[in-house]
DNA sequence: GTCTATATTGGGATAGAC
DNA sequence: GTCTATCCCAATATAGAC
């Protein structure tokens, strides 16, 4: 974009990307070929090659396409809450990590994250890293200032039940649990308080209590 | 195993069974090819489709091979709760459903599960249905008996990050976050504290209170 | 920058010998 | 019940014309 190139020619880029992205989200990385791709985007397979060079190029550059702006929102959520209170809420510490995902308004993106899991780690494991390691350590320090003495642990642990519970529920496919009636705003507010009471909880049988909330 | 068949046959059988847990776990099904398998299995490509028809019917025998005995104990767990207790205690229903999951010692069949929310529909949709149509029902009806007022929908959607939140821990690739040194009985211990505290959070802002728990 | 044509590889499934 | 050989199809990738 910093060239003023041909009409034609980034449309036909992002026509591959729009169509790539269906598709993959249907059909996973494997299971799409380049060839369904590019025809239905209305151009040819070489046309793939020469913008993406390959068929996990144009997976990459999907991807990120979708998930880099969700996740600097949350960043940026998160630098906020931080710079107005250096003892910040676990609640607006959640609020900030699950809103932009919850209430994104583009299905395809919600389960391209949600699918991501399943595809073949040669593949995902960069783009993962990439995109999400920064998120995940700045995510961990925050709670770490909620919870100074819990175990880094058990703040992990946590905060997979809060991944993993998030991603369930923005799948498009469930367990034979139909939730579509709910609505996108009361999904975040009942995975919010879900989550929250789930942190707080600390009546583990056997386990030293060790939370301690600021103030 | 009514009459008995040559040794040979039967081993055969199972070592497609074996090789083809172990492929569709790290591959996933498109990604896997029955030459890979059977070649693993030391048989013939010819083989797998003497014995399973084809590679669907080999991979939904694979998965039913993993899952029916743990959701068998699940219904019997639940069955034995309801039998001895009418009005019975939230966490022992959640117990009931989590214990057989997360205690569950065989790594295949725990990825195997948390991968099928990322398989083709086609695929998934009628083993999911035998697999899991009646758990889900039984243990709905189950919950229900502990919240009687609750809508049934906020009650999906609880159970919902639930399994969420399991299948994200029992997985083995996680979102760079690393739960992997804390013993699988903690992980359970965690995992129940935080459902149980979520479940019973009720202070939704513009959202009435409907939770009534027996007694 | 966009196309056609093709090289190369690998897939599922089956026929038919033993 | 187990094998070999093969049919048929689809995939990624690239070479080279325009």
């Amino acid at each position: 974009m910093v060239a003023k190139g041909p009409a034609s020619a980034d449309s036909a880029r992002t026509r591959i990307l729009d169509s790539a992205e269906r598709i993959f989200v249907q059909k996973g990385f494997v299971g799409s070929s380049l060839r369904a791709i590019t025809s239905a985007a209305g151009v040819n397979l070489a046309a793939a090659h020469y913008y993406f060079g390959s068929k996990q190029g144009l997976f990459k550059a999907v991807f990120c396409r979708c998930l880099a702006p969700i996740n600097e929102q949350r960043l940026l959520a998160l630098d906020t809450l931080l710079r107005e209170n250096p003892k910040p809420d676990l609640r607006d510490i959640l609020a900030a990590f699950l809103r932009p995902v919850m209430l994104h308004s583009n299905q395809d993106t919600l389960d391209l994250m949600a699918q991501m899991t399943a595809e073949p780690e040669e593949l995902t494991n960069p783009i993962l890293a990439e995109q999400f390691g920064e998120l995940v350590t700045r995510y961990t320090a925050g709670l770490q200032l909620v919870f100074p003495k819990m175990r880094e642990q058990e703040l992990n642990v946590k905060l997979t039940f809060v991944i993993g519970a998030m991603l369930q529920t923005i799948f498009n496919r469930s367990f034979f649990i139909n939730v579509d009636e709910v609505s996108k705003e009361e999904k975040c507010q009942q995975l919010l308080n879900f989550s929250v009471a789930g942190f707080l909880n600390n009546d583990q049988p056997g386990i030293p209590k060790e939370v301690e909330l600021h103030d």
